[in-house]
DNA sequence: GCGCGGCCTGTGATCAGGTCACAGACAACG
DNA sequence: CGTTGTCTGTGACCTGATCACAGGCCGCGC
């Protein structure tokens, strides 16, 4: 929120410098020594956590690669409804932005950090010219290009097909770290693309159901095998 | 229903010949004098309406490309509910099948010719080596890429949180021709990923407002400006 | 012409889920 | 301790999906 976004796209911070300069590049695949010399130069960037990166008609002036941590990207309705579009981790660029990059579409999702999170951003025209030169490296593209179809793909699915029920046992199973998912009932909301006050009642419902207890900005799984039924596999 | 898949993927016919074996390429831009020669050699085929050409969980093994015609690839749920993703049209080719090249997932859609159509399918070696050896060529499939991703993204966007009113309202704009759209409610219902009896209440709402009129078959548009309205802009 | 089976369409009942309005509960902070 | 903002629970109401039928229209065979 608040971010000065001008110049060369997407992230704005100092350099943290943990691993040497090259190591990220192992998921580019093989790509050519030049290409290794090039993408070397540029710098990495640290990001605090809760940044928002990008707005809804932002057009991309770079490919931002996620080194570490995690950046999600949601798209908001006009009723402030939002729902969760995919995730990117390290090692993982933001294909959005690719989009812009080759076909001039604008952005029309949002995109925050929902940890530290370190990024490199290739510039346009070097993105350009890799591409046309770099076989491993227009693979790696691709590659995610056809991920995030089939993601976006799923989605869809499970938005215009499936049940509230099961996208939300999914997400709780998703989040939960050691049987826990700090998360407040808004959150988990949005990242279903519902609306807070249906995910309070089926809350209610599961914990009735002894699935989960839950507290302030927490739910504890309490039968993740019951969950993982609702879900659906 | 019920072709015979084997070999090449996607298409099978014997070809027509409308108009020289060249001018088609023309969608590709400014493509090498090489691949044009390579392109050229390929056999176009014809296809009748209503021809089912795709299934969920097939790998393609070949780059279509629609010359004319329409090819429509539907998502299905579980329940049998359909949804149209897009549709391919002269000079586009199915992404669906490119992520299939590219990244080796699964078809998650199903594709029926709504029309009589004619393709061309690029093999997959061929089409691998022009990804790698023409620039032109890579920009049409990735700007293709990019298109389908927009449009995935909107449909999502009007699916999560649109209403049944608005695309309904937009399907009948679209599928109208000289004011009258020839379609069942369950077509209809299908496209817009919706149940048949929604749209029999709507299309019924529609009416006594005096913007349609309906019959067997078809739907017969009285207000348009108000249909845009519904729509949404 | 007549009947028959296969679509299309209309309609009521019921349920899941989204929206609105509002109230209580808890945390942070002065 | 009170104030303020966030988080949560709940009732009322509307849209839309599903189920169960009932006619209606069409093509086809006889």
């Amino acid at each position: 929120m608040g971010l000065d976004r001008g110049g060369m796209c997407w992230f704005f911070a100092s350099g943290g410098l943990d691993g040497g300069p090259m190591d990220w590049m192992a998921e580019l695949g093989a790509i050519q020594p030049e290409t290794r010399a090039e993408l070397a130069q540029l710098q990495k960037r640290s990001l605090p956590r809760g940044l928002d990166l990008f707005a809804p008609g932002d057009r991309a002036q770079g490919f931002p690669m996620v080194l570490s941590g995690r950046v999600e990207v949601y798209l908001t309705g006009p009723s402030g409804r939002e729902i969760l579009l995919y995730a990117v981790e390290a090692g993982q660029s933001c294909i959005q932005t690719t989009l812009g990059l080759l076909g001039d579409e604008p952005y029309s999702g949002t995109a925050a950090t929902v940890s530290e999170a370190e990024v490199v951003t290739i510039p346009k025209p070097l993105f350009l010219r890799l591409m046309d030169r770099d076989a491993a490296f227009r693979g790696f593209v691709l590659r995610s290009f056809g991920q995030r179809m089939a993601d976006l793909t799923r989605l869809l699915e499970s938005v215009a097909f499936g049940r509230v029920e099961a996208r939300l046992a999914g997400v709780l199973l998703d989040l939960a770290e050691g049987g826990v998912v700090r998360a407040t009932q808004s959150d988990i909301a949005a990242r279903i693309g519902s609306a807070r006050e249906v995910v309070s009642r089926k809350l209610d419902a599961f914990a009735k159901a002894g699935w989960v207890t839950t507290d302030r900005g927490e739910v504890v799984l309490r039968d993740e095998a019951a969950l993982r039924r609702a879900r659906g596999n």
